[in-house]
DNA sequence: TCCCGGCTAGGACGGTCGTCCTAGAATTGC
DNA sequence: GCAATTCTAGGACGACCGTCCTAGCCGGGA
């Protein structure tokens, strides 16, 4: 019973499987591919997986855990809430090669799979909601309960607007235009509710 | 020599490609299923066309051609700069059922590309580049020369943002509530330029 | 009327894909 | 050391893909 043997195989898959759908889309990246980069057999897979769309939920579980994390870690690193949104809004500079490369994991694979009509496309989705509801938690925190869903939107679509054109152009000095615009953007909505932190500790919990 | 059937067959060919490309994706769309949607022999295909890849360079030059053809209408139909651009920035709402549905024709398809490696991607890159210029004269003629490409570009990342979530979320408020943001973000731009637009027809030249 | 060239239909071809099957290697519990 | 279980390798399979080939349809010019 090498249950350990299997588990590390199965990760390995995943994280493999993982980073060529980011990089070459799911629909182009073969069975083959994955076997070749995991230096596996490829008939060995259905041992692991019973079918690609497996593969794929599996990956989009292991996006949604390890996006789930950073969001913890954040919340655990920066205790005002737009500190928080700041952290959200530097990811296209923090991540800036890989979106100038290949775009943004999430947002390509929801339009991917919503080509393909593939049921899993659900679940992709979920991953740009758990953005949604975090951000909108940060934006309720900061005393905009009545627009937090709709300021979390907006953030959200920044980020997939310049993801998308960072990729599409390769243009590094527009994405630092664009973060720096968004972060005097936010300063907007942000500068009550900074002054406001060292007193309202218990608000955070209501 | 009917050349005329030929031709109207040829055209609806990359009509009928162009609408399952943008539906379905460039790789996910076969010859069977165009053929079947034209209603044409799978094999009569390469009397017209040599490969897929060609039908796809057709696909995107008449997608260019067609974007030119509106840009100009736009021009003529509005003397104000600000105005063209306030037009460009409501096409998410003119097309708002079908971004919801199926995305940005010319992000999707760019990013798609760039996933599969395809040699077309700097052809389907050129859309985007068509608006970058054709936005950043505008911004020009508004007299703001020295950011002209940061707004144009600014301008794009809002439609490719709002286009993918609205895509991702099927949201119909997200994209009045972004296009009435992005309106008044313009009018700071355009205030100036448009007072400015009756004594400065020579401007526009130099 | 016949012919010729533009146009079409249908099938054959090699290749790749996801899937499945099976024999055997490796590892564990007894 | 044996047996059972976990894990792996490699190939076979049917389906679909893009591509190509060829026989034949059709209409206009001689």
């Amino acid at each position: 019973m090498e249950a350990l043997g299997a588990a590390t195989t199965r990760t390995h898959i995943v994280e493999a499987a993982d980073r060529l759908f980011y990089r070459q889309g799911y629909q182009h990246t073969s069975f083959a591919s994955i076997a070749e980069d995991v230096h596996i057999s490829r008939g060995n897979f259905y041992y692991h997986f019973k079918s690609k769309d497996d593969i794929l939920a599996a990956v989009i579980a292991a996006r949604r855990d390890d996006l789930r994390r950073m969001l913890e870690r954040w919340e655990a690193e920066e205790a005002d809430p737009a500190g928080r949104i700041r952290r959200f809004i530097e990811i296209v500079v923090t991540n800036r090669a890989e979106i100038m490369s290949h775009g943004c994991p999430v947002g390509t694979l929801t339009t991917e799979l919503a080509k393909l009509g593939h049921p899993a496309l659900g679940e992709a989705g979920g991953l740009f909601t758990l953005f949604r509801g975090w951000l909108g938690e940060q934006f309720t925190q900061l005393g905009h309960q009545a627009q937090a869903d709709a300021l979390a939107m907006h953030v959200l679509a920044f980020s997939q607007g310049v993801a998308t054109l960072a990729h599409a152009f390769g243009d590094e000095e527009f994405i630092h235009r664009e973060v720096q615009r968004m972060h005097d953007w936010l300063s907007r909505y942000a500068r009550a509710a900074t002054r406001a932190v060292p007193w309202d500790g218990a608000r955070a919990d209501a």
